[in-house]
DNA sequence: GTAGAATCGGAGAGATCCCTCCGGTTGCTT
DNA sequence: AAGCAACCGGAGGGATCTCTCCGATTCTAC
C-alpha cells in the first residue's frame, strides 16, 4: 500500500519536490472541478509540461488515485471504528453526515462516490466493497437498535448517500441553508406510529 | 413557438421522414445514455451522415433542445396546474413524486434537472425560472398548509430533487425496492413533535 | 422524362484529450 | 570539475468530438 517501491532509490530532491508540487496542484483542481479535469490541464496549472507529470504519475488514474484513495479509505476507516459504538443509531447517522460534509467540500469525491460518470478506479472496486460492507455493517446495527427504517437495505443507503451529495454539494455552492444530510437523515428513521 | 418558420415551405416528404427518424433515435438515445452522448454517434443510430442531422439541427445543443424541451415545460404545467388544488400537501408531494418517477426513467432528463455537466441550453435559463418558480408556488402552499418543513426554501427543494433523481436512478438501475422519493419526501414533512 | 432544386453523405478542419518519445537540462557522485 | 544518470519539457501521434463544405443523389414540377 505504500507509494514507493522500497527497492527503489530515493528520488532526487527536485524530483520529489515537483512531484509534490503535482499532487498539491491536482488536490486542488480535483477538489474544484472533479473528474473530468483534463492531465494537460493540471501539468499547465502546476507549471509543468505534461510529460513530467506523466514521469510521476503513469497515468491519469494513477494521478487521481494517489490524490483520492486515501480520503475513501479514511471513510471505511471511520465506518469501522464505529462499528462498535454504544448508540448505533447515534453512529450511523453521525458517519453518514460525516462523509456527506466531508465529500460535498469535494467535486472529485462526490463524482467518486456517485461512481458511474467518472473514471471507475483499478483499485476502486475493492474499495467500493469494502465501503459498502462498512455502511451495511452500520445499518444493520442501527436497524436493530429501531433507530433506522428497517425496510431499507445498503444498496438503498448507499444511493440515498449519493443523492445526498448531489443536494449537498449544490446547496453548498450557494451557501445552503437547511443541510440537506437532515432531511434525508429524518427521511430514513423508523417510521413514527 | 412552433417547429417550423410558418413563412417556409413544408420539407420535402423525405426530408420530413428522416428528421422524425432523427427525432425519435435521439429520443431514444438521450434516454439511455444522456446528454454525454455525442452528435456523430446519434447520425451513426440513426443510419444517417452527420450532415444530414446538421442540417435538420444547426447545432448538438439545439438537437437536445427538440427532444427535451417539452418534456421539462410539461413539468412546469403540471405544478401549474396543481397551484390551486384541495390539498396542498398532497400537491407538493405527488408532484415531487411525479417528476422523480419520470425523469429518473430518462438519463437525459435527469441530466438536465441536475444541470451543471450538460451543456446548459439557451432557452434553458428560462425554463429553468419557471420550474424554480412553479415548485416555489407548491412549496409555498404546502408549508401554509403545514404539511412541509417550513424552514425549507425553494431552492432546498430544487437541489433535494436533484438528489433525489440520483439516487433513484441508481435504485431503478438494480431494481431498487424502496422507492427513494418516499424517504426524501418523509423527511421534508413538517417535524413531528 | 427531364431540368432543377432540395437533400444526403462523409471527408476533413479545428479543437481537445491521453499518452509517448527523445533532445536538452539539472543534480548527484567521485 | 567532470561525467553520468535522472529528470524536465513539449512536440506530436492517435483518438474523439463538434461542425462545415460540397459533390453525388433523390425527389418534385413541368
Amino acid at each position: 500500500m505504500g507509494d514507493d517501491h522500497s527497492t527503489a532509490r530515493p528520488l532526487r530532491v527536485d524530483a520529489r519536490r515537483n512531484r509534490e508540487r503535482v499532487l498539491q496542484i491536482a488536490q486542488e483542481a480535483l477538489a474544484s472541478d472533479g473528474l473530468t479535469i483534463s492531465f494537460d490541464e493540471i501539468a499547465r496549472r502546476a507549471g509543468f509540461g505534461v510529460g513530467t507529470v506523466y514521469r510521476h504519475f503513469p497515468t491519469r488514474e494513477a494521478l487521481f488515485e494517489a490524490v483520492l484513495l486515501g480520503r475513501m479509505e479514511r471513510f471505511v476507516a471511520d465506518a469501522r471504528a464505529l462499528a462498535t459504538a454504544e448508540d448505533p443509531g447515534r453512529a450511523f447517522f453521525g458517519w453518514f453526515r460525516a462523509v456527506v460534509e466531508q465529500a460535498s467540500a469535494n467535486q472529485a469525491l462526490c463524482d467518486m462516490l456517485e461512481g458511474g460518470q467518472g473514471p471507475a478506479f483499478r483499485s476502486g472496486t475493492a474499495l467500493e466493497a469494502d465501503f459498502a460492507a462498512a455502511l451495511g455493517r452500520l445499518l444493520q446495527r442501527a436497524q436493530r437498535g429501531g433507530a433506522v427504517r428497517a425496510d431499507l437495505v445498503t444498496e438503498d443507503v448507499l444511493d440515498l448517500l449519493r443523492g445526498c451529495l448531489t443536494a449537498e454539494r449544490r446547496a453548498r455552492a450557494r451557501g445552503g441553508g437547511v443541510p440537506m444530510a437532515e432531511v434525508v437523515c429524518d427521511g430514513m428513521r423508523a417510521h413514527r406510529g
